[in-house]
DNA sequence: TGAAAATCATATGTATACAAACAAACTCCA
DNA sequence: TGGAGTTTGTTTGTATACATATGATTTTCA
């Protein structure tokens, strides 16, 4: 006999971590893009010069392991943040391989007025959950990384 | 006098929900890929084959809706589906506009012996946390959707 | 020291993801 | 009924995201 909590249950896509973790990405994004109205900046370019605004020079392979973005994907992110002015580079002294990044005055002035944009758009993102239940999530999503 | 609290408190891109939450997409997709060793098969087109799986023949669009995927990025994914031989379509007897999809003799085989598969890379995605924890995120986390 | 291994940046190819624009077909309702 | 508005699917363009390959350089260690 078959218990039924041993039955085949079904497997339902809408509860599955990953497609669940895709939406609200998805949904972070889109937020992102509406509440940083002002440029065509996205998140990741966000990210990238907030990390340069915080750890100034970097390589650009070094920017890519802070923010979590792979050679090829970073490389993208910088040539553009380049050719928008908010990014220079000049070659690392010690290491003819590198170059180091850092922020033009265009980039810090940037960076420097969308930090209260970013504490909004976390806001507005985990405006479903309670003060607690925000703690909460934020907690375990760390812990899944 | 200033409060402490309400001091200015730094701005932590390793705390913001959206890179957080950027990053545990790529860590479920990587799980993904290592998991699902077989074929070629990326989580979206798993998401559309589970789908047509259990919904039978749909359109495009309402396949996407379904799915969390726009018409432009639906397109795609239901194009490199057909060119696989997992998909076909035929014309809707009752809108000239529509295309009817669904699941090849090859798609249904590959569907269903890939549904263990999806369960294991769930369990894997969430193994870091205790299953009360797993409970809580989940349900936190469709509330993000 | 000198060869093997690792790192840096780049390049190519594939796959989401979405905005915007479009033509064809359908629905709604005045 | 007939036109306005909507829906469907496609196309173009930009931006991640990653596998893989490559050449130049640096580090490691036998």
């Amino acid at each position: 006999m078959e218990r039924p909590d041993q039955k085949a249950e079904a497997y339902r896509l809408e509860e599955q971590v990953g497609h669940l973790l895709r939406r609200a990405h998805q949904r972070a994004t889109a937020i992102f893009q509406a509440t940083v109205g002002d440029p065509q900046l996205t998140p990741t370019q966000f990210a990238a010069l907030m990390k340069l605004h915080d750890e100034g020079e970097l390589s650009q392979n070094h920017l890519g392991r802070l923010t979590a973005m792979d050679p090829a994907t970073i490389q993208g992110v910088c040539r553009r943040l380049t050719e928008h002015g908010f990014v220079e580079t000049r070659p690392d002294p010690g290491d003819r391989r590198r170059s180091l990044l850092r922020l033009t005055a265009a980039g810090a002035a940037l960076i420097d007025g969308m930090i209260v944009d970013g504490r909004a758009v976390t806001e507005k993102t985990l405006e479903p959950l309670t003060a607690e239940e925000r703690r909460t999530f934020l907690a375990l999503l760390q812990r899944l990384t």
